[in-house]
DNA sequence: AACTATTTATAAGA
DNA sequence: TTCTTATAAATAGTT
């Protein structure tokens, strides 16, 4: 996409090789926030470049792509006789539980949600100076109910994720215990 | 870039939507695999199409670079001599993190939500069969608009949390791409 | 960093 | 979905 074709293979001018590496990357980056926005999709890209630096791009965070691999690290690849399992995996499989049931609840909501568009669309006819009419006023009602319901899940959602990241936290960043037994020498 | 410029906002109709997905997806994997060759890079990409499905792209393989990634920033705490080390608390820290980012989107917007409120109130008090004066008119015409930013949040946090528990359970149920990419000789 | 001649990607339409 | 085509965007080579 230039002055001329270029073939597909490594740039053998290590220059101009990290001059094309910037312009595709930044390109790169920005297909992917467009696909992001357009779409209302979900994309992590990490690169490396041919120095070896990485670079990362991710909507809403990359952290989705360590996510993945979280799991499957997760599970202890060394057992040392003797000494405590890491149980960082169970930890991870709660939280996926949560996230679970999260899901579930916004699947339910999204249901709900029609009637809400509904009750828009009406308003949005609705004339200035016009008296509510019944159908008006009964869809007007269906839509303040549907909006407090909305946002009662939304609140429950947002103390159930505080409570998971709390957790997470902990786990991370153990507290400090005054009066701990030492449990033998752990490796994780 | 086509027969018309686009807005850059979420394309409102679906099937509009799935169809910008599809065409942008393989557009965005194209030129990923064409930055891997041209400049001797790693790259990796998960996406996460609107319905959820999970697409990867990697070069040589998402696993490789995902790893590369993650284990940059590993703070073991205890190295033994002649083991493996224990890297798993930069993965916990990653979730950790990525939580906090949700956490802070949700709570974002249940900031917005109190002007939602008062207008729930204002109809509340509004008696049926009297005209909508223009104050009304005003915190309807508000309201709608809020009603509208919120119920686009919240779609878009439903995908996003689909996208996380697919990811979840992916690693659980091992590896089911909808569609992986295999452009040229990558091992994708 | 900028500038264009070209190539490439893609939005709309079939 | 897949193809066609007009147009918008990206970018290779250059300054």
């Amino acid at each position: 996409m230039g002055r001329r074709k270029i073939e597909m293979e490594i740039v053998k001018n290590s220059s101009s090789r990290q001059v094309t590496f910037s312009k595709r990357r930044s390109g790169l980056f920005k297909k992917a926030n467009e696909l992001a926005i357009l779409c209302g999709a979900q994309v992590a890209i990490v690169v490396f470049s041919p120095g070896g630096k990485p670079f990362s791009f991710g909507h809403p965070s990359v952290e989705a792509v360590a996510q993945r691999f979280l799991y499957q690290d997760a599970k202890p690849k060394v057992s040392i006789p003797g000494q405590v399992e890491c149980q960082q995996e169970s930890q991870v499989e709660k939280l996926g539980q949560q996230l679970n049931g999260l899901l579930k609840q916004l699947q339910a909501e999204k249901k709900g949600g029609d009637m809400v568009d509904k009750a828009i669309k009406a308003i949005g006819k609705h004339e200035y100076g016009k008296p509510i009419n019944e159908l008006n006023m009964h869809e007007l009602l269906e839509m303040k109910q549907s909006m407090e319901k909305l946002r009662e899940n939304l609140k429950l959602r947002v103390s159930e994720i505080e409570a998971s990241s709390s957790l997470l936290l902990l786990s991370t960043n153990p507290v400090k215990v005054a009066d701990r037994e030492k449990l033998s020498s752990q490796s994780c």
